[in-house]
DNA sequence: TTCAGGAGTGTTACCGTTCCCAATCCCGGC
DNA sequence: GCCGGGATTGGGAACGGTAACACTCCTGAA
């Protein structure tokens, strides 16, 4: 910066001036700097900007699995939307969800003075610990646990897109549908759950039990499998896309036909859900306006800390080919 | 840390050597400034240290549609590495894989100094404009583009991959195997073209065309309904598991029963390739621990810039329901 | 007894910015 | 022609660390 001071025959506070667009540099003034820095290719040092200004124009993630396609997208969403901001991303993911490691996670970000943190937060645990961060850092949380205290969330209603999931297999005129969870500890798990179990009863279906497990196709192979041997199964409403291709292949090794004999609907509508077999009807979340809107909340909270904002997204039915009506119609009831 | 100092009587310099694990201290004197570090919630200031040493203990990763499975493994592999090694990592994403957004994202990490940088690279533009990072800088490529210039790489044997699968199918006694091919000016498609080719040929089997298109389940849907006509098509070879997962499709619907009429191979092992229909044969690359490997070549290169190393992990086969030998039995040949 | 040398500690300079405040220039109004 | 005030510019002083070097002890060997 001496050097571009020296070359444009200025002060290296005018130098400075020019960085920042300060308005009361003369046009001259700042041209002759600007081809100086030009020529000098020079780039300010951020570190000592970040020395003086205490802000360090990078924003901190912290993940969970960030491996799957819902957080990946996430993740996606948020470093676009921060790039155009002027912001940077730094990422620390922790490997099980209790307070500790988000905690530990908070820090190291912290540590590396990270403007604001958003954090994918599928659980209250991590939503809880995020509370604990040190005032002045503005923390928001996108993903699962909803509603929560004094942190401004972004979230799907999983509670309505299980409600749309529903109301469509009702409507179609199934007598009722069963559900294959997930993880019963997931506010999201939990809040399709209560999704599709308000549809039902208020439509006077009966309620089948359910066993909420885990997200993966596993569970919707071990529990498609006991669903297919009950022949008044017809439709399925499966927690996510992933649950639903292992119900997919229970229903057809027990020679069970979709849609014909048994519709079955998923969640989240994952790339590639349009070439399952058959082709799945399903909820679509889209994840990366999940992470545009987390990053403007965050962006906000920075400049003016008001009181914490809760933004729902709003999720949407996709039909494929893998709902139809039940085998023997019958009215709707 | 002046308040650190004081608190423990010393001078600030006597703090730094604590901090920075510094041989000559005292135990006692150390003893003291911990608990003084304690008591006052101290941490040191990361920017501060940046910008005396040079180093920022960030390391920078520039991916390109990181929304993927294989590049957030791989991304997730990095940041594991990276945080053990005491490194934090920031991203920056591409939109397109050309020259100008590459180097521009080099350039937003190293305004922030990272000490280093990873670059998920399928494709050469992006290997190439690593080349064109200032002098100083380490980076290092993985994914797609092999054996580049002056960057160490670290890459998966596509070509010894993709004959894992067409031997494995050419074993079982196809006469020859079928491929859906991925994008044609991607090199990994294109190793894997090659080595499909290859052994196909070593095995003095006829070489089918191809038609290098995407890595999407489109691709495999639409190519998959024309080898579906086909009565001579018994084996196909796809790119990657999404490919495989449109051509089940279209078999399926054609009425062509997978393993018992065509057998599949797929390229990756995703998460639910097991819980395809049938359960997808495929070759399975370690995303994670590619990353992982990405890091340590990259630390390995940053202490010491020798002759850019090359590492390249070999892929394995995972045979599960999607293959099986030919309709008519013919001799191995 | 003297002295070399290492352990332990403090002093000072400096990293590259921005902030605060003062200085200078220039213009219009009285 | 003098003066007030905004526009423009410059000169230190931070910011919070680390590096380099100097200094004081203390120990063991000559």
């Amino acid at each position: 910066m001496r050097d571009v001071a020296k070359l444009a025959g200025v002060s290296h506070q005018t130098v400075s001036r020019v960085l920042n667009e300060h308005p009361n540099v003369r046009q001259e003034t700042r041209a002759r700097v600007l081809e100086a820095m030009e020529s000098l290719d020079y780039r300010r040092n951020l570190a000592a900007r970040t020395l003086v200004t205490r802000q360090s124009h990078t924003l901190g993630i912290i993940g969970f699995e960030t491996t799957l396609f819902g957080p990946a997208s996430m993740l996606y969403g948020i470093e676009d939307a921060a790039r155009t901001a002027g912001y940077l991303v730094s990422i620390a993911t922790f490997r099980n969800l209790e307070r500790r490691p988000v905690l530990e996670a908070v820090d190291r970000l912290r540590q590396h003075a990270v403007d604001g943190i958003i954090a994918i937060a599928p659980k209250h645990a991590v939503t809880d610990a995020l509370t604990q961060a040190p005032a002045g850092l503005s923390c928001v949380a996108v993903g699962g646990a909803g509603g929560a205290d004094g942190v401004p969330t972004v979230r799907v209603d999983n509670a309505g897109g299980a409600q749309l999931a529903t109301r469509h297999l009702l409507d179609l005129g199934h007598r009722t549908v069963h559900h294959v969870a997930g993880p019963g500890d997931w506010p999201e798990a939990q809040e399709r759950i209560a999704g599709w179990r308000d549809t039902l009863t208020a439509a006077g279906a009966e309620v089948p039990p359910i066993l909420p497990q885990s997200w993966n196709a596993e569970t919707g192979y071990v529990q498609g499998q006991a669903l297919a041997r009950d022949p008044a199964v017809t439709a399925i409403f499966c927690a996510n896309d992933r649950i639903a291709l292992g119900v997919l292949r229970a229903l057809h090794e027990a020679g069970r036909k979709v849609p014909e004999e048994v519709s079955v609907v998923g969640f989240d509508d994952m790339p590639d859900s349009g070439y399952f077999l058959p082709p799945l009807t399903t909820v679509r979340q889209d994840f990366a306006e999940l992470g545009r809107l987390s990053l403007a909340l965050l962006l906000e909270h920075m400049a003016g800390p008001e009181s914490p904002a809760h933004v729902v997204v709003t999720p949407e039915l996709v039909v494929r080919a893998s709902t139809a009506a039940p085998p023997k119609r019958r009215g709707r009831r």
